[in-house]
RNA sequence: GGGAGAUUACCCAAGCGGCCAAAGGGGGCAGACUGUAAAUCUGUUGUCAGUGACUUCGGUGGUUCGAAUCCGCCAUCUCCCA
């Protein structure tokens, strides 16, 4: 047994969830592991893609994230609750059926909806009322609903229904906060726990994580990771970063709160982050990230190279016959120029969004294998630093 | 041949005597975006020197303290009647 190998047992209800950690390699504080599932073995560090409606965003389809290279698609609970429903998702068969995806997936609990839509919701003890963004009616989200929705959309983890609070948000409002969604996270446990038993259900090995909060305050940070670690939990995420703190902050938070978190389980680091972020992160022993940034400057055209950014709306951009990144094996990168795809944008062609995304999406998957082979041959910290150096060579 | 209307910055288009370098779109240029209310949002877009000055509203000549706004003529375009 390595020192990460991990059997997860649902002792109470008799059953055994099925979910092996392995640490493969540490090289500093960075891990390369493997997180088996029913769904399959996930290899970490990872990105996971996020589909929050089921759906890259930009024209995706499974097959296209395929080849991408994509370990894990995420999806949301507050957005598929809202449309399709989730009753709907789980008659065809769960997430990963629906969008014809048959690799891990991850749905997010609702929490981030809780700061993202933070003008059209109350919090009480119970849970929080939303004001549908779509179309205002109420909506209530409590730690039981948001757990039984995820069980119909049945991915392969489930994460804990939390409060993510805005970064300059009081340290008393932060410490309230932080103890409300501990008191949700047990709630969000019961539920979990009784709904993996509970006949007709989709998934009976969904795994849940729990979050770890408490702004930029490390003290918080450290006793809410505690709580969490006490709670023998399938995995462990760090919520409540890049909502408006410095990275400086968020290293800071990642270097008081990881190590207090069970070494044998996963870590992930919620919504984070920009290539830089991750390298950092990574040397900070986080395994799992997702983040919209890939897909969403995609989108509106900023692409990432393994020089820095390029803005392909740019004038620059305009006769500009070289791919977006000389080196990248993407699709994208094959096939078109930065000229063609800055025409297609202008032109407000959603190929041209497209492209952006498949580019950007593979940017991030490729990183995070070359990050996990350099930690694997112990050069993780070569690695990282030539990386940072060359994304300031285009900016 | 006769009559009516139009002409505004890159384009479309408001303005109808001072508060107009001139609304609003579009286009252009740039910026932002971190568990996706985001194919979105923000800034900028006459010139020069950074509190100001200068040149603009088809052309030209007037009226007026003051004109994109009123008047004459010219040019071009549109519609109606021959």
């Amino acid at each position: 047994m390595d020192m990460g190998d991990f059997l997860w047992h649902n002792v109470n209800m008799g059953k055994v969830v099925f979910s092996v950690y392995t640490v493969i390699n540490t090289d500093g504080r960075a891990k390369a592991a493997r997180l088996e599932t029913i769904h399959g073995v996930i290899e970490t560090p990872v990105f996971m893609n996020v589909a929050t409606a089921a759906a890259i965003k930009g024209g995706l389809s499974a097959q296209d994230l395929e080849n991408i290279g994509c370990k894990v698609a995420l999806a949301n609970t507050y957005h598929l609750h809202l449309r399709p429903g989730e009753d709907v998702v789980a008659e065809l068969g769960g997430v990963g059926r629906f969008m014809n995806w048959s690799k891990p997936t991850l749905t997010d609990s609702g929490g981030f909806q809780v700061f993202s839509l933070a003008k059209l919701r109350k919090i009480k003890e119970e849970g929080v009322f939303f004001a549908s963004h779509i179309d205002g009616r109420k909506i209530f989200m409590g730690p039981e609903q948001s757990m039984e929705i995820q069980s119909k959309l049945a991915a392969t983890i489930a994460m804990a229904f939390d409060e993510c609070p805005p970064a300059k948000a009081e340290r008393i409002y932060i410490q309230d906060s932080v103890d409300r969604t501990t008191r949700w996270l047990h709630r969000s446990i019961k539920s979990m726990d009784a709904l993996n038993v509970a006949e007709g259900t989709i998934n009976p090995h969904q795994l849940l994580f729990g979050i770890n909060q408490g702004g930029v305050h490390n003290d918080i940070r450290v006793e809410h990771a505690k709580v969490l670690a006490d709670l023998d939990m399938a995995g462990y995420a760090i919520g409540g970063l890049a909502v408006g703190e410095s990275h400086t902050e968020m290293y800071s938070v990642l270097e008081a709160a990881v190590p207090h978190l069970p070494k044998n389980k996963p870590t992930y680091l919620m919504g984070v982050g920009t290539p830089e972020n991750i390298l950092e992160a990574v040397d900070r022993g986080i395994d799992f990230f997702d983040c919209v940034l890939p897909a969403r400057n995609g989108r509106h055209g900023h692409v990432f190279t393994g020089q820095g950014k390029l803005n392909l709306f740019n004038a620059k951009h305009e006769r500009d016959n070289a791919p977006i990144d000389p080196n990248c094996n993407c699709l994208t990168c094959a096939q078109h120029s930065r000229a063609y795809i800055r025409h297609l944008l202008k032109a407000k062609e959603v190929l041209g969004m497209r492209l952006c995304v498949i580019h950007n999406l593979f940017f991030y998957n490729n990183m995070m294998a070359e990050i996990r082979t350099a930690i694997i041959e112990n050069r993780y910290a070569d690695y990282k630093k030539t990386c940072l150096e060359n994304f300031t060579k285009n900016s």
